[in-house]
DNA sequence: GTCTATACAATGATAGAC
DNA sequence: GTCTATCATTGTATAGAC
């Protein structure tokens, strides 16, 4: 018994951090929003977190694990690296899609003004799966899959088209822009990809 | 005389608004920094612009109307699908290029949350690029000088291309991630939509 | 048009009781 | 561990003199 009472009060308080830093940005979110949301008062958060940073911090944790482990089940697959690069961008998409908040609560920090937010270091969400994919592609150029052409291009091209669709999920509410008629599941990043990578492929077949 | 005298002190406003906003973020900046910053007064601040968020919406009228401009000289410009595709990326790039600044306050509000932050309708910026890409893509298949393939895909893929190169630019200072390799200029933004546009042409000397 | 001075709400954080 | 009560600071915005 006593083996984990934390978990109620840390957890409530963590959950209602990523909903209101996805709805009102971290600035915005007031720690007495957060206490209130998760049935508490000001000093559990202190007590818990050491600050309204910790809890940031804490959160980042926990959705670097969970993108660590499907990058390492895709190095762990076999396949071409055409496969492959589209199977890590499916598995990724999927982990958006299922924590949408999330990602919106990330892509404000980076994509805002670093200065006076919370200071993260995001290499081990999007450098990972930079590196992770620039791999692949010199992967497939050495292995003959890949045209020997432009390498950072490639790759910079490829990322464009997960980034894009990672956007389109979790923009899906207001904007109107992004992607306009692809409602973005795992199947639309392939599509997307596959087009990119139909430009890099050695000619043959292409389709 | 006193023709526009107000542009002084209205202008070193808009222009100390820019640098802040863009370094701290809407929400994070002070009306008192803004003053500061131009040498004035609160009251002054609301005497030109209503409010606060009037300050960003006078920043965003001057941007929308830079943007239409660069788009307006690629529809009069002439040529195939893909070299006015190139064309309107290398553009706009050079445009995102020489307003750094004020493209970071943009992406911050536009990949930020939306609540708490001035309400900005994108389209304008966003919708009008994202619409003329589409309409380019369409017109290069129904010439035949694009596959008749997934042309949403395509659309996006090249969407994704030019996104990426332009969060190049905006990101250059401390974001090692993005573009690895890759400076960034409107030379890099060909090669990187080149790409993507190598898997769209019709089958004939690819490369 | 631009100033000084200030109203008034909300913030992040803590002291100290229980 | 969780509370009540409160701190100092900062936020947007305005009244009224010049």
């Amino acid at each position: 018994m006593e083996l984990q009472p934390e978990l109620a009060v840390k957890d409530r308080l963590l959950e209602a951090a990523i909903g209101l830093f996805a709805r009102k940005g971290y600035h915005a979110t007031s720690v007495r929003e957060i206490v209130e949301a998760a049935g508490v008062t000001k000093p559990v958060l202190y007590y818990w977190f050491r600050s309204k940073e910790g809890v940031f911090h804490a959160l980042m944790e926990l959705a670097v694990a969970a993108h660590r482990e499907v990058i390492a089940e895709v190095r762990a697959h076999g396949g071409g690296a055409a496969e492959r690069i589209l199977l890590l961008g499916e598995k990724v998409l999927t982990l958006v899609q299922a924590n949408t908040e999330v990602v919106r609560v990330f892509d404000a920090v980076y994509y805002g003004p670093r200065e006076g937010a919370p200071k993260v270091d995001f290499d081990p969400l999007y450098g990972e799966f930079n590196r992770f994919l620039h791999a692949l592609v010199v992967e497939g150029v050495a292995s003959r899959e890949f045209r020997d052409g432009d390498i950072e291009a490639m790759h910079t091209a490829l990322l464009g088209a997960f980034m894009i669709c990672d956007s389109a999920v979790v923009m899906t509410e207001e904007a109107t822009h992004e992607c306009p008629a692809i409602g973005m599941g795992p199947q639309d990043v392939r599509r997307v990809m596959n087009v990119v990578l139909d430009g890099m492929r050695v000619e043959e077949e292409l389709q």
